[in-house]
RNA sequence: GGGGAUGUAGCUCAAUUGGUUAGAGCGCUGCCCUGUCACGGCAGAGGUUGCGGGUUCGAGUCCCGUCAUCCUCGCCA
């Protein structure tokens, strides 16, 4: 026998068919509402809400505060009509109780524990072990779990292998900042926590494991937003003798199989692909929100005659002139077109010129340029303009004209609402440049990583233009954000050394740094390719969430700190003295416990 | 590292131009109430105005610094 006071069901299971029978449930003292004579609590757990009712002779003396934990034993009863609670699964019934154990009390929490909630976020981590027992959270929580369930499944239908990687690992040269974690063993040296399972994947396809994947934590000491977590979790995988179409296509079969299984949703495939040229040149971005129109249009045939001189010197000067059409139907007043003017200068332009788009000429301050026979309807028909549509314009080198209506475009989108919710629009964007020139260290940098492979497996020859080269590295893009990336591996020894040479990393140092990966690669690897998800961002994107705390169990803040356990903190000076680390901060008087 | 916002009761907020004893709702505590489910009624407790300086006859309010949280630029191969 169990004990008397386990649960024969939980709170969110009984129905008016159950009327009659005797049950026992566990859970939290949600809501009280005591008349005196009778007394109705709300019994909590993560299945449901349940009404408890208690005559007071049994209530007695006993205290039922808020967040207590009771077993109650009783009778399933069904409800009168008028008594009836339609909001509630459970509404038809109630408990009518025999007998009440406290299993355990508490004091009056900080904060109601209630689905919608507006406290302080900095309360809720603080005591996110209560913040977890909302609702919302709950739910959020259990479709991460059924999300990435799902998706496991998907994977292992498909022939993969799940298999783990060390966390314990070697620090990487190039990149995001590492974690690093001294060694005891090895006074002076240090593990780095891994950024990705990068090289210990392609080293998995060297070991002919053929098809790997893992739910992988990463790591890396970056500064955070509210899409980035200096620790997440990717869905991380790698395939052999493969090209991207292999990548893409078991990538649409698995998010479909996961967006039915745990959204409900049907996706269309193949998903649209372009190039990152394309999305630069369409978008101003390399993570287009293709829920909505507004493309960014080339006004350069225009302006290159016109009698605008800043448009005639950007051109003169390499630079681009580029707008974006808002229709008449999207309503611009003057001022909107300040703010976004003044949004438009904090990304470096130097000025918003506007027209509002009429035959006759329009207005705004482009319209005296535009009076010329022709021109109007020129300019009109270049920027896919109508009568009353207002033209937002901006001339300055490319990256900036880029960057700012790149950005403009996404500020109207939010402002009239032009993105959906509920709608899936995912993109492969790929072909993205090769290398980087950084001008603080005066050298290439790859834009992915060293072991990306060239679409040009002969770099463009003797004479090539590094800047121009362009990878095989892919980005899969859902409604604006970024949600992973991958590439064709370097499976050949001379094209890995050219990238070397031309990153400027000679022998000594890529045999240091990447020489375990060289040697392995050299003893046959097979062509392969691989993709990693991030699975925060997708579950809180499939959640409608723009925040990637809220699919976090314990999540750290903008500071990366833990706000519950206390981390990061001071270690005595023994453990320190263990792992041979001496600190260059002044030794601090440990803060007060905020408690 | 830079920019912006916020910080007043357990929680969410208010407090006129710098001016009396810093208020309200919710929650909590006590009493009353047999059908509530945002129960209702009466009463009550509860404050280092984030912290430290400064200006002033007088600071929640103004100034300087600092801390924390959020958003963001840089950063994130």
């Amino acid at each position: 026998m169990g004990a008397s006071w386990k649960r024969t069901h939980d709170c969110g299971e009984l129905r008016a068919a159950h009327a009659g029978a005797t049950v026992v449930l566990n859970g939290w003292v949600n809501k009280r509402r005591d008349h005196g004579g009778i007394y109705f609590l709300d019994l909590r757990d993560r299945y449901g809400i349940t009404q408890i009712v208690l005559p007071q002779k049994v209530a007695g003396d006993v205290k039922l505060g808020p967040e207590y934990v009771l077993s109650v034993r009783g009778k399933v009863t069904l409800r009168d009509g008028a008594n009836i609670n339609r909001e509630r699964p459970t509404g038809e019934i109630e408990i009518a109780v025999e007998h009440v154990e406290v299993l355990s009390s508490s004091p009056v929490p900080p904060f109601p524990i209630e689905d919608e909630i507006d406290t302080a976020l900095d309360l809720r981590l603080r005591y996110r072990y209560l913040d977890l027992r909302r609702g919302s959270l709950q739910r959020n929580l259990i479709h991460r779990s059924k999300f990435i369930q799902a998706m496991r499944r998907a994977f292992e239908r498909e022939g993969f292998l799940d298999i783990e990687t060390p966390i314990l690992t070697k620090a990487t040269p190039e990149g995001a900042r590492d974690y690093l974690v001294p060694s005891r063993v090895h006074p002076g040296e240090f593990y780095a926590l891994p950024q990705s399972p990068q090289i210990f994947k392609q080293l998995l396809m060297v070991s002919g494991l053929d098809k790997y994947f893992q739910v992988a934590r990463c790591f890396r000491d970056e500064d955070l937003r509210a899409d980035r977590q200096p620790e997440f979790t990717q869905l991380d995988m790698e395939m052999s003798f493969v090209d991207e179409e292999d990548i893409f296509g078991t990538w649409e079969r698995v998010l479909q199989a996961t967006m039915r299984e745990a959204c409900g949703v049907e996706l269309e495939s193949p998903f649209p692909r372009m190039t990152w040229d394309e999305s630069m040149e369409r978008f101003g971005v390399d993570k287009p929100d293709l829920r909505f129109g507004l493309e960014l249009r080339d006004a350069k045939s225009w302006a290159a005659d016109c009698e605008f001189q800043v448009f005639r010197n950007a051109l003169a000067a390499g630079g681009r002139v580029m707008g974006i059409t808002v229709p008449a139907a999207l309503a611009l007043s003057r001022k909107d077109i300040t703010t976004l003017e003044d949004g438009a200068k904090a990304l470096g332009a130097k000025g918003l010129a506007w027209w509002k788009a009429e035959k006759a000429g329009g207005a705004g301050p482009l319209a005296k340029f535009c009076v010329a026979p022709g021109s109007a309807e020129r300019l009109m028909a270049l920027m896919s303009a109508s009568d009353g549509d207002t033209i937002l314009f901006v001339a300055d080198r490319e990256a900036v004209v880029r960057k700012v209506l790149g950005d403009l475009r996404n500020q109207l989108g939010r402002k009239f609402s032009l993105a959906q919710s509920g709608t899936w629009k995912f993109t492969w964007v790929t072909s993205f440049p090769l290398f980087e020139w950084d001008e603080d260290s005066k050298r290439w940098f790859s834009a992915h990583h060293p072991f990306t492979a060239p679409v040009d497996w002969d770099l463009g020859g003797a004479n090539a233009d590094f800047a121009k080269l362009s990878s095989r590295a892919y980005d899969l893009v859902l409604n604006g954000w970024e949600l992973g990336s991958g590439s064709v591996r370097i499976h050949r020894a001379d094209v890995q050394q050219r990238i070397f040479e031309i990153l400027g990393i000679g022998p000594e140092e890529r045999q240091r740094k990447f020489g375990f990966l060289l040697e392995a690669l050299s003893f046959g690897a097979p062509p392969h390719a691989g993709f990693a998800l991030g699975l925060d961002r997708t579950s809180a994107l499939t959640l409608g969430l723009d925040n990637i705390r809220d699919v976090i169990a314990f999540p750290k803040t903008a500071s990366a700190a833990d706000l519950m356990c206390g981390a990061p903190s001071q270690v005595a000076p023994e453990q320190l003295a263990e792992v041979h680390v001496r600190t260059a901060v002044e030794a601090q008087v440990a803060p007060e416990p905020k408690a």
